[in-house]
DNA sequence: TTATCATTCAATAGATTAATTGAATGATGG
DNA sequence: CCATCATTCAATTAATCTATTGAATGATAA
């Protein structure tokens, strides 16, 4: 076997690593902050076991590491480019699968039936931030929040919406974001708070890719 | 299972596609240009039959598309993205992966014993070529130089070189590429060249890379 | 030290994937 | 229309991956 073909090899390990749901959604949760594997295990939806084995996977595959804080074992993301390749890898399968379009279409299709209210992109965001014109609602849950936000952020746990709509303001138009593109959370955070009658929208990315991309956090 | 779940998987099933050498072998050469099953196959060193069953599954997962040409299939990627794909699947491997560094590390040294002939980068070459310095060599085979190369690119394909040899400019440095970083074509030309006198180093990248990142192409 | 907790390891059975073989399909040229 | 060629399909076996179970490890607190 020649040079090459070992490398390639390789390659095929880490991308077979990336190649299971479970796995996919760890990886997301990562990507929010590092976390022990309780929490890893209960993001994910797995047993505290299973996970724990497909994070021996991610590890080595090199996605990530764990150190030991007291009885706990804490896994992070090695390296910050890996929320640009399960980027790319969104990308690539949206352009190409039809699957995908239709899933995707039906993620969206909740919350803007007349299709009046697309995504706030990024660009679009920033200088409504640099305006004043827009409040920010981080609705993931508080340990998520406290590893990392963005700036100006008001953090309030979907769960917790309807008790903690006295933190909204009222003023401005408010963003929702929450774990990434396809994360459920700021979806439902939109459609609850438009029956209230807010003016909200959702950011069409994420913490993670925020963070990527090389934008301030806190 | 969720909407999220379901999205989460269709993407592990685009990654778990880039998780076999062989496809990924494909895949490489692909990102050369279009090409029927019979050239894939025997650039991957593998059967037909096998090559076409791999291609199938590249297929399923929108990473590639045919179309029929007479007797032949035409292969070619969907999406000039996946070349970015694999290139960030390089990085972070290369960076996380002690196995990885060990073999790049090999693939290296041969062509370089003293560390003094660093590959070019892109930058290097763009302002070499802008300013007359550096002549490019292009050693890949005929037919992928065909489909496409770096502009007043040289076509001598490996096997030839020896006899080629008059084609070569002996004013300017010369620089040679291939298929990309990890391609043996451009490190075996170098080698060879260095042994007759030349002053030649590799392009640290190959015409894929080029290519995706928006450069002109012949 | 012992009990407890979080996590990992080892072993198993069931499911999925890979390579190989030979037959089937679809286009071309005689 | 028939023979040929390139490719795909179908079926098989071997190999690998996944989830589950229960035991083992390592750190803490009583």
């Amino acid at each position: 076997m020649t040079d090459q073909q070992q490398l390639l090899d390789i390659l095929a390990q880490v991308a077979r690593a990336l190649g299971n749901g479970h796995r996919l959604a760890l990886l997301e949760r990562l990507a929010q902050g590092e976390a022990p594997v309780e929490t890893l295990a209960a993001t994910a939806g797995l047993t505290v076991g299973n996970a724990s084995q497909h994070l021996q996977q991610l590890r080595r595959a090199g996605l990530v590491t764990a150190t030991r804080a007291g009885k706990q074992m804490i896994y992070r993301l090695t390296d910050e480019r890996i929320v640009t390749l399960m980027g790319l890898l969104r990308e690539v399968a949206e352009t190409n699968l039809a699957e995908m379009e239709r899933l995707v279409g039906r993620l969206f299709a909740d919350d803007d039936a007349d299709g009046a209210l697309e995504a706030v992109s990024r660009e679009a965001l920033l200088a409504g931030l640099a305006e004043g014109r827009v409040a920010l609602l981080d609705v993931r849950p508080e340990d998520e929040f406290a590893a990392g936000h963005l700036p100006e952020a008001i953090n309030i746990p979907l769960a917790q919406l309807d008790a903690m709509l006295e933190r909204l303001p009222r003023d401005r138009e408010i963003v929702a974001y929450c774990r990434g593109p396809y994360c459920a959370l700021s979806h439902e955070a939109v459609q609850r708070l438009r029956q209230l009658g807010y003016p909200v929208r959702r950011f069409e990315e994420g913490f993670p890719e925020w963070k990527a991309a090389g934008l301030p956090v806190v």
